[in-house]
DNA sequence: CGGTATCCGTTCTGATACTG
DNA sequence: CAGTATCAGAACGGATACCG
């Protein structure tokens, strides 16, 4: 999704501006937007997944390398900086040998936790209903095909 | 996000096989995995910009193109056709000249819709907090770096 | 109007190698 | 262990041109 190198905070408010008629306005794409630059890091794959393991524990990188299964630590670290540095995670050093770095959820974290859950829900009450209308459609384009 | 050409059904189920002592293993990376896959898609930011702006009421391609500011052609095209294939959204050809193509929710993406709502609320009422961490964050590093 | 097809630069991501 | 650095391939996404 979005790119990471921006530092730009111009409108850090409610990307109010030119007014449209209707309530997702607030978070649509102008530039500058923070709503939506946001939600791109929160709506993320690796963010969704490292936030709902960290719920209510604390984990070490290793860890949540091992359970958050197929992400490189390439990615890890990415998804855990970012995270740090919207305050969602925070980041404990301990200065032994071998180094060991734990990962918690902030407050702010914690209460994200929540809704993600609810979108996971959701996904996990309604896949079966998608997976069906998938294969419908996939269906009907294959019959479309075949009148070539 | 996920690549669309995939249309291995191989585990259409709860993607339970190694098994882990979380509650969080039902969605996790493995291959064929329909949570997370549906996730991605669901997740998408065009996606969640489309299915917002559906709600309650049925737009034309052109409308929708309009209020989603930034999206191109191509995307909103692209969009549309992964939501329809997934059951969320209805396509309705009228056949007359010139074209009129509308879109709905369909009731599964009715209640999709209250999902993504909250996670934008969410973003919403902690924009502040997010930018404020990031400007410690970043503050902090730009102490690091000038130290060298 | 509502697309589709194509080209092409940008971003993302995994693999690999190396380090304190 | 927990990274960082680098590189290459894949995916994303915009611009453009063309069509029913």
């Amino acid at each position: 999704m979005g790119g990471m190198e921006e530092r730009t905070l111009k409108s850090p408010s409610h990307c109010t501006g030119t007014e449209q008629d209707y309530d997702v306005r607030q978070w649509d794409t102008r530039e500058g937007c923070e709503v939506r630059q946001i939600l791109d890091r929160v709506a993320d794959k690796w963010s969704l997944l490292a936030i709902a393991h960290l719920e209510r524990q604390t984990l070490r990188f290793s860890e949540l390398r091992r359970r958050i299964e197929g992400i490189s630590q390439r990615m890890l670290t990415v998804t855990l900086r970012q995270l740090e540095r919207d305050g969602l995670v925070t980041r404990t050093v301990h200065p032994v040998v071998p180094p060991r770095v734990e990962y918690t959820l902030t407050p702010l974290g914690a209460t994200l936790h929540a809704t993600i859950q609810a979108l996971v829900d959701w996904t996990e009450d309604h896949q079966e209903e998608i997976a069906a209308a998938r294969a419908s459609y996939d269906s009907r384009q294959d019959d479309l095909a075949a009148l070539s």
